[in-house]
DNA sequence: ATTGTATATGACACAGTGTCATTTGTCAAT
DNA sequence: ATTGACAAATGACACTGTGTCATATACAAT
């Protein structure tokens, strides 16, 4: 977490630092983005960045933070528009990132996170202790909608369901924006989401 | 590639230098390794590394080939195994997998590597190009195995279906390795499997 | 012995990180 | 208006690491 000193800046000075962070993070993944482009950029001295954070690390997670309260937002109107149906809504969630993805503006940074997440962070979307008390009770709304659609006994499992559609869903956009043309990469994760709906067992 | 240089070493002095890379692989992620390390444990000189390798990214591909093909030999053995049915591999997969990776010995590396690929590597496993032609053909042998068994029209997407159980797979073992209770963590592995089996959408 | 070619070497230029002693700014109390 | 005390800013510095290059060495062929 950045320092009180950093949240006493002005707007104005705060607004330029996060700018810089953007641009650099945008740029190359985070083990190569470089405090001292950030510093230049922003036009600190190299000594406030670390007044201000406690390393690299630190401002990345509070960019990340900016960033999650944004989509956030999003997801809401996604859920509405989409009355909460969990498949729906991770297709809709694809085309609307591919779609981001598209527009050069802002979409680099959006790429480079997408593209250079590990597995191990991964991990932590769901389980994290920290998640925010207002996702937690989107989570649970969405359970209440989706239970009686789903093959699941309880939310343990509705959260097991979100992972596996979170992770094709990931992998599939970075594919998309990667390698693929466009058209037959929508038509290869609808299949994939397909399996995961009906099963990829002949049945007997 | 490392080079013709590095190849007409002495098996002594290559050992030398792939242990030492073995070594500080398996301390850090990739991109904290640290090429003056290696050379140091290897006792080669800073200038001789760049004689053998273009830099710290080539040596990692070559190790990791090296570690792939070790793997490919225990694959055939673990799909003769299991009569070549793909899920009973995965489930297969996962256990070995676990006890490998409770074994401090050798561990490290491989909790390494699977912690940080990166969902951009992470796609290259299937439709990279360079796919060994012992790989290809191991692939085509599987599909005839399995194609009356699943919801599957052509070979294409029984890659899909292998693309997600491997990141199904993957994610788990991360999981299980990093946060939970092996028993524990085994259910969520086989719970998953069973959605992707008979499909996450009810009956009607 | 001489030459040519492959290999080895470590000092060097460069780039970046995190720290710290010092300076500068702010503002409440007098 | 001055002082003192605390907050914030600064950039030089020590450190760690990378990739290069001119030079040294080894050694095979003649």
């Amino acid at each position: 977490m950045p320092t009180n000193t950093f949240f006493n800046l002005s707007e104005e000075k705060k607004n330029k630092i996060i700018k810089a962070a953007n641009k650099e993070f945008a740029r190359v993944p985070l083990e190569q983005a470089s405090i001292k482009n950030i510093v230049e950029d922003a036009e600190i001295a190299r000594g406030s960045f670390y007044q201000y954070f406690e390393d690299k690390q630190d401002l990345f997670e509070y960019i990340m933070s900016l960033k999650i309260g944004d989509m956030e937002k999003n997801l809401n109107k996604i859920i509405e528009q989409e009355n909460g149906n969990i498949i729906k809504i991770f297709i809709y969630l694809y085309d609307h990132l591919i779609e981001v993805g598209k527009i050069r503006k802002n979409s680099k940074l959006f790429r480079q996170i997408f593209e250079n997440i590990k597995t191990s962070d991964n991990l932590m979307l769901i389980r994290k202790k920290e998640m925010s008390k207002r996702l937690e009770k989107t989570l649970q709304d969405l359970y209440q909608k989706n239970k009686e659609l789903l093959n699941i006994n309880n939310e343990e499992e509705f959260k097991l369901v979100i992972e596996i559609l979170f992770a094709i869903t990931r992998r599939r956009i970075v594919a998309s924006l990667k390698y693929k043309d466009l058209g037959e990469a929508r038509e290869d994760f609808l299949k994939e989401i397909k399996f995961l709906e009906k099963g990829i067992l002949k049945q007997n």
